[in-house]
DNA sequence: TTGTATGCGTTATCAT
DNA sequence: ATGATAACGCATACAA
């Protein structure tokens, strides 16, 4: 790795050192019981004193585990043209998924392989890669609705966590957030604010995102006395907010309260309304989802359904740790209770 | 990595099938050149037939190297308080980074670990883990102005580059932008905006990025025979961009042409301005640096100074992989040009 | 050009 | 409780 490092301290030295054998050094790095303490100590003494790390490699070559783990966003195939986007790393929201994935797996000493799929053949490629990396288990953050991954790596027997509910069911461990909680939460909230005339931008109907918040406002607003809520299908971007903030305004003109299916929707409905001369809150409340920071960008400050994201990604490395440990036992789910946070647009 | 998967083959196994030895199997595997064709070919017939993969950590073993990079997050340390950022990993613009880096080292099949750092306890273990892990190269992207980082990694002779120029000059290879032309490009287009009276709002100036795009923007107006231009320190946060604005607008009422250090501050200016009733572009034209998803999601969109930050990271693999392959040789730079897009806020 | 033999640093099995 | 010793899968110096 380096120029003309001095040669790194071995087992062997270690042993020398403190006058014992390499076997009793091993035993002593990977806490094993059967040591007398005093040898303990002065082995403990010798590694510090040459410095000792372990390699990996060669535990590994025997171990048959490297115990690191893989980050895998998969995304379907990227246009050639839209350079701009930067794909699913540059994505606020996971990059809180990351960070919670990270601090989760920090006390541990690890440290994922980075690897972003976004071809077919990438997919193609990932299992036998996984094997010859000696990944010990996957953090599977999919965009892609179909995704085949979630499959094959249980099918493979990959220890695997996943970022949300599959889109086709599998047998595979997840977290996720109480979508529909959260949109009843939203519901609630925007009754309580007294609007008389609710609708809701939903995401794609789809995605199980899309379906559930949509499908639990509604459910919500029913429980409240409203039976009916006028709603238009986006798809969760910005642009997909304008247009079907233009159509619900068509259908809809008398209304004063609105659910958004996701923030960054939520940020192009805000530009229809004062386009069109609505004031937010005083005329139309609105209500997000995901916590962006887009949310605290804008003007006004969006009211949103935040999800523990942080936390979800510490609750994956859990998963697949506690999967790895301990082969064959089934898959678990844990979903997790969003919070509103409310600021300027309600 | 898995329940029960059949043995992986190896080398011997490929050889077996061939007819030949480990080591032409070998030879092969390492496009070595002297192997008789027609055994080459029955190698490479055995391989497919055994779906033989080479085992990584034999091979790091002996040779000491892994092939693999580290891709090092490295900012201050983060106040327990604030849960929301999500940290450097969720900010759009290093995902371009990773986004870039991800792409340049997808044709060599391989993939970064993904190191966040960002107490003193773990800047001090970088360097003993790297090792560990048989790390070959670092791709550095730092926040911390007085970064230890560089200066530590090319003490212990581990193939670094950075992105961005470091705050204290370091023998270590780096990317950055042009932010003097950047800013010059700025300066021509306000001017030929026909803007009169135009200041600016400077990132910090003991961070590089900040002293040069503000001294640039000076250089260029004084090149345009505007010896001076009022300016204001801001942050490169939204708020601190907020509050600037609200200086300069106090000093300088009749402003018509501004340029802000980066997107995220000319955010923040943007709706100050809307408070003050001052139209953009009619009343004052706004340019930004950096061209954010946030450039694109405001209102006027925001004209702004584009890096090529994709191809940055890009050059970075090209750097540490170079150094890899022929150590010793000094430090490199690449400087990248950087681009005006023009949008609605002019 | 090809094969043989050795060693890389660990863990794990076996005696002791 | 401890110490030899045999793998683990590969690259490579050397012999042929």
């Amino acid at each position: 790795m380096s120029t003309e490092q001095p040669a790194a301290p071995t087992l062997e030295h270690v042993a020398a050192v403190a006058g014992v054998s390499r076997a009793t050094v091993s035993r002593v790095v990977n806490g094993i019981r059967n040591v007398a303490p005093e040898r303990r100590e002065a082995v403990e003494r010798a590694i510090k004193a040459t410095g000792y790390v372990p390699n990996l490699a060669a535990r590994s070559l025997v171990t048959k585990r490297t115990g690191s783990l893989a980050l895998v966003l998969s995304e379907p195939a990227k246009h050639v043209d839209d350079k701009s986007s930067g794909g699913i790393v540059s994505d606020p929201f996971f990059g809180r998924v990351i960070s919670g994935v990270l601090g989760a797996l920090r006390p541990h000493g690890l440290h994922p392989m980075l690897m972003v799929v976004d071809t077919d053949e990438d997919r193609d490629a990932l299992v036998p890669r996984l094997r010859q990396d000696g990944i010990d288990g996957v953090l599977l953050i999919s965009l892609h609705p179909g995704d085949p991954l979630p499959v094959r790596l249980t099918e493979a027997g990959v220890p695997t966590a996943l970022f949300a509910r599959p889109a086709r069911p599998a047998p595979v461990s997840y977290v996720d957030v109480a979508h529909r909680d959260g949109a009843a939460l939203a519901a609630a909230h925007l009754v309580e604010r007294g609007c008389r005339r609710v609708a809701t931008i939903s995401g794609p109907l789809d995605a199980p995102a899309g379906l559930d918040r949509s499908a639990g406002f509604r459910e919500a607003m029913a429980r409240h006395g409203r039976p009916f809520v006028p709603s238009v299908e986006g798809n969760f971007t910005q642009l997909g907010g304008e247009r079907a903030m233009e159509r619900l305004l068509a259908e809809e003109p008398e209304l004063d309260g609105l659910f958004v299916g996701n923030d960054l929707m939520a940020l192009g409905a805000l530009g229809v309304l004062r386009d069109h001369g609505r004031r937010v809150p005083e005329d139309i409340a609105v209500v997000g989802f995901d916590d962006s920071p887009a949310a605290l960008s804008c003007r006004p400050q969006l009211t949103t359904v935040r999800q523990p994201v942080e936390d979800m990604g510490a609750e994956m490395v859990r998963m697949v740790l506690a999967a790895i440990a301990e082969p064959g036992r089934g898959p678990t789910s844990v979903i997790f209770d969003p919070v509103l946070v409310v600021r300027r647009s309600t």
